[in-house]
DNA sequence: CTTCTTACA
DNA sequence: TGTAAGAA
C-alpha cells in the first residue's frame, strides 16, 4: 500500500539529477530497472534511496566502475571508502605540499620562476632520495678515517631530514638548503678533515659519547639553575668534559687540545650549527637553538678554566 | 505530455 | 553528459 513507484522522469525531479543520468545508471546496472507495460523504466523508493547514495559516493569521488563493486557485492562498503580516502589524502598532502612551494616562492623578497623551480624540485624530491644524499655525503667524509659502523650508522639516522606532508614554508626552505649542504664539496671536505681528526687509532667512540651526553645534561641543568659559566660549578663541567674528551681521544688535557677544542667549536657553531638548525626546523621543533645555547655555554666555561693548565 | 532508443557533439 | 529525432 504504501508502496510507491516513480517515473523515470519523477525520480529525476525529486532526486534532483537528470533523467539522462538515471536512465545511463540503470543501463550500467547501477539501478534496477523493471519495466511497466509500456516499456517505461519504474523506480521504487528503495531505488530512490540507491540513487542518492550513488549521488554521495560520486561526489566523494568515488568512480562508477567502485560503485558498481559495491552494488554487486564485490566489495564492501568500508573497502570502496578506505580507497576513496587513501587516495584523497595523497591528494591532499600533494595540494598542501604544492601551496606550500608556492608560499615559500611568495615569502622571498623578489620571487623569480628560478626560485619556483628550486622550491618545486626539492620539495618534490622524496624523502627516500634525500636518505641517499645523506648516505653518499656520510660516505664521503668517512672516507680514509677509521670510522666504525656503529658510528657511521648513528650519523647517517640523526642527519636525514624528513620532509613533512604538510610542510610550512619555512619547512621547505629548510629542505632546500640542506640539500645544498649536502651537496657542497667545501663542507663535505671540511667535515672530512675534522673526522680525520677524530678517528685516529686512539679514538674511543662510547666513551666519548658518554661523555659529550653526560656534559650536555649537566650543562643544560646548569643553564636551568641560572649558573654562569664563570661559578665555580660550571667550571667543573668544563674540566671534566676537558678530561673526559680528552681521554676518549687518547690525547692530554693540556693547552693544545684546549686549542683545538676552541677551534671545533668555532667549526661546529658554523655550517654544522646551521645544518642542526635545520633539521630542527623540519621536526618542526621550537626550541631549535637550545642545543647551541648549551654548547656556547660549556664553550664559555672552557674559557673561563684558569690559564695555564697543568 | 512522457519516455524509449540511437546517434551525435 | 546534453541534445536531437522519430516512434510508441
Amino acid at each position: 500500500m504504501g508502496a510507491k513507484f516513480y517515473t523515470i522522469g519523477e525520480l529525476a525531479r525529486l532526486s534532483g539529477q537528470s533523467v539522462r543520468r538515471i536512465r545511463y545508471y540503470s543501463d550500467k546496472g547501477l539501478l534496477p530497472s523493471d519495466r511497466s507495460a509500456g516499456n517505461y523504466r519504474i523506480y521504487s523508493e528503495t531505488d530512490a534511496a540507491r540513487l542518492d547514495l550513488i549521488r554521495a559516493l560520486r561526489e566523494a569521488g568515488v568512480g562508477l566502475a567502485a560503485i558498481g563493486k559495491l552494488i554487486g557485492r564485490r566489495l564492501s562498503l568500508a573497502e570502496v571508502l578506505q580507497a576513496r580516502l587513501a587516495i584523497l589524502e595523497t591528494e591532499i598532502a600533494a595540494r598542501r605540499r604544492m601551496a606550500a612551494v608556492l608560499r615559500a616562492t611568495l615569502r622571498l623578497p623578489n620571487p623569480a620562476d628560478a626560485d619556483l623551480r628550486r622550491f618545486w624540485t626539492m620539495a618534490n624530491r622524496s624523502n627516500k632520495d634525500m636518505h641517499a644524499l645523506v648516505e653518499r655525503f656520510v660516505e664521503r667524509i668517512a672516507e680514509g678515517a677509521a670510522m666504525d659502523e656503529e658510528w657511521r650508522r648513528r650519523m647517517i639516522e640523526t642527519s636525514v631530514p624528513d620532509l613533512p606532508d604538510d610542510p610550512t614554508p619555512d619547512q621547505i626552505a629548510a629542505w632546500t638548503e640542506l640539500a645544498d649542504m649536502l651537496e657542497d664539496e667545501d663542507f663535505a671536505r671540511d667535515l672530512k678533515t675534522e673526522m680525520a681528526a677524530f678517528w685516529t687509532g686512539a679514538f674511543d667512540p662510547a666513551a666519548y659519547r658518554d661523555a659529550a651526553l653526560r656534559t650536555y645534561e649537566a650543562a643544560q641543568a646548569a643553564i636551568a639553575n641560572g649558573i654562569p659559566p664563570q661559578a665555580a660549578e660550571a667550571q667543573a663541567i668544563a674540566a671534566a668534559w676537558l678530561d673526559d674528551s680528552a681521554r676518549a681521544m687518547g690525547r692530554e688535557p693540556d693547552r693544545a687540545f684546549l686549542d683545538w677544542q676552541f677551534a671545533q667549536y668555532e667549526k661546529q657553531s658554523g655550517r654544522m650549527g646551521r645544518y642542526r638548525q635545520l633539521l630542527a626546523i623540519l621536526r618542526g621543533e621550537n626550541d631549535s637553538a637550545e642545543p647551541d645555547r648549551v654548547w656556547a655555554w660549556l664553550n664559555d666555561a672552557l674559557r673561563a678554566l684558569p690559564v695555564p693548565l697543568k
